[in-house]
DNA sequence: ACGGGGTAACTAAGCGCTTGCTTATGTCAG
DNA sequence: CTGACATAAGCAAGCGCTTAGTTACCCCGT
C-alpha cells in the first residue's frame, strides 16, 4: 500500500517496486546474497542499477522486505490451519499440507527464507528471528494439545514439532519443478508421514 | 595424502594445506562462499592471502576439496551402516543414528556440503552430484529391502527415503552447540521417527 | 487554455573500495 | 645449490552505492 498507483488502478502490469522482488528473489535463490550483484536484480527487472535505490534503501533491504513477506505467509499459514478445526489430527494435516505445498511450489522464495538469514543486518535478524519463534510455536501447539488428548504419543513433542518443520522446510533444497511428484504427492505422503512421526494411531 | 609430510609424522601440528581448509569450512559456513573473501581465510589460518594459491588453485578449488571429503565421509558412514547386519531395521536405526549425529555434530562441514553446492563449477559439481545420487540409493536400499520383507510398510518407499535422509540433513541446518539437545538425544529420538516412518511396527 | 512549480521515476556516469589472483622476491631446510 | 614455502606489493575487474541531470505527469492560479 505505500505505492498505491493513484490513477491506473488495477489495469498497471507490475509496479518497479515488485519486479525488483521477484528479480531479487530468483537471483538470490540462485546464486544466494553474496553472489547476486546488484546489476543482475536490476537489469533483469529491465532497470538501470540506479534504478534499485529509489526504491529500496539498499541490496539488503530488498532481502528484508522479501524475507520478511515470506516468513509473514508461513506464519499466517500455519495460524489458519490450527483455527480451522478444534481437533489436534486435523490441525496437524491442514498445517502439513499447507506448509509442505508452500514450501514446494514456493520452493525459489522459501530457500531465500530459510538459507539466507545471516545475509541480513542484526536489527533485521532480529524481527525475523521473532516470526521464526511464533512459526515453531504454531506447529508446538499442535503436537502438545495432540498429547495432552491423548490422541497423539511421542515422548518429546518439542523435538517432533521441530521435525515435522525440518521436514517440510528442507522439501524447498531438493523439489525441482520437473520432478516426478508434483506438490500434492508430496503433501499427501507428508501427511501420513506426520501422523505416524506423532504416534496418532493409538 | 598428497601432503603426507616425510619426516615429521605425527608429531606435525598441522598442515598448511589442513589449517586452510579448517579456516575455509569455518568461513563458507558461517558467511556463504561468496561472503568470504581469500583474505578471510588466509588469515584465519595464520598467512599472507598469496599462501592459498601455493596449495590450491582458487577458492573454489578448497571449497570443491570440503565439499568432496564431506559428501565421501557421508556416503561411506551409510555403507558402513548397511554393512552392520542383515536386519534391515538394524541398517535403517544404525543409518539414522550415524547420519544424524554426523550432521549435528559437523553442521559446520554439513552446511557447506549441502547449501554450497552452486559456487562449485560445473565440472565439480557433477562430480559431487555423483556421490550425492549414491548417498540416496543407499539410504533406499534400506527401506526398499525392509519393504520387500514385509518388516516396513510405506506407500512410496523412495520418498520415504528421501524424506528420512531430508530430516537428517536438515539438522545442520538448526542445530546449535549452545542448545539444550546433545546429539544423542536427537539421534535418539529421531531414530524412534524413523522406525515410525518406514511403519516398522506391523 | 495555459504555463509555472512540484514530484516521482529513471538513467548515464562514475566514485572509492574490495575482490580474486599474480608477480617478484626472499627464506631456509636438506 | 635446489626446491618448497611464504610474503609484500599490486593489478585489472567488479562491487555497492551516489550524484547530477532528464523526462513525464500532476495540481493550480490566472
Amino acid at each position: 500500500m505505500p505505492d498505491a498507483h493513484p490513477k491506473t488502478g488495477e489495469s498497471r502490469p507490475e509496479s518497479a517496486r515488485d519486479r525488483l522482488i521477484a528479480a531479487g528473489v530468483e537471483a538470490f535463490a540462485a546464486k544466494g546474497f553474496h553472489g547476486t550483484t546488484t546489476r543482475d536484480i536490476s537489469s533483469a527487472a529491465g532497470m538501470s542499477p540506479a534504478a534499485l535505490y529509489v526504491h529500496y534503501k539498499s541490496k539488503e533491504e530488498l532481502l528484508y522486505q522479501i524475507s520478511r513477506t515470506g516468513h509473514e505467509a508461513t506464519l499466517q499459514l500455519l495460524r489458519e490451519s490450527r483455527a480451522s478445526s478444534d481437533d489436534p489430527a486435523e490441525q496437524l494435516l491442514a498445517a502439513v499440507r499447507e506448509f509442505v505445498a508452500h514450501h514446494a511450489r514456493g520452493h525459489t522464495r522459501a530457500r531465500i527464507v530459510n538459507y539466507e538469514l545471516s545475509a541480513l543486518s542484526a536489527e533485521h535478524y532480529e524481527e525475523i528471528r521473532a516470526i521464526r519463534r511464533a512459526i515453531n510455536q504454531e506447529m508446538r501447539q499442535i503436537v502438545e494439545s495432540g498429547v495432552a488428548r491423548g490422541m497423539f504419543h511421542t515422548p518429546n513433542a518439542r523435538m517432533t514439532a521441530l521435525a515435522l518443520l525440518s521436514l517440510g522446510v528442507d522439501v524447498a533444497r531438493w523439489y525441482r519443478d520437473e520432478g516426478e511428484w508434483s506438490h500434492q504427492d508430496i503433501a499427501d505422503h507428508y501427511c501420513e508421514l506426520a501422523l505416524r512421526m506423532v504416534g496418532a494411531r493409538a
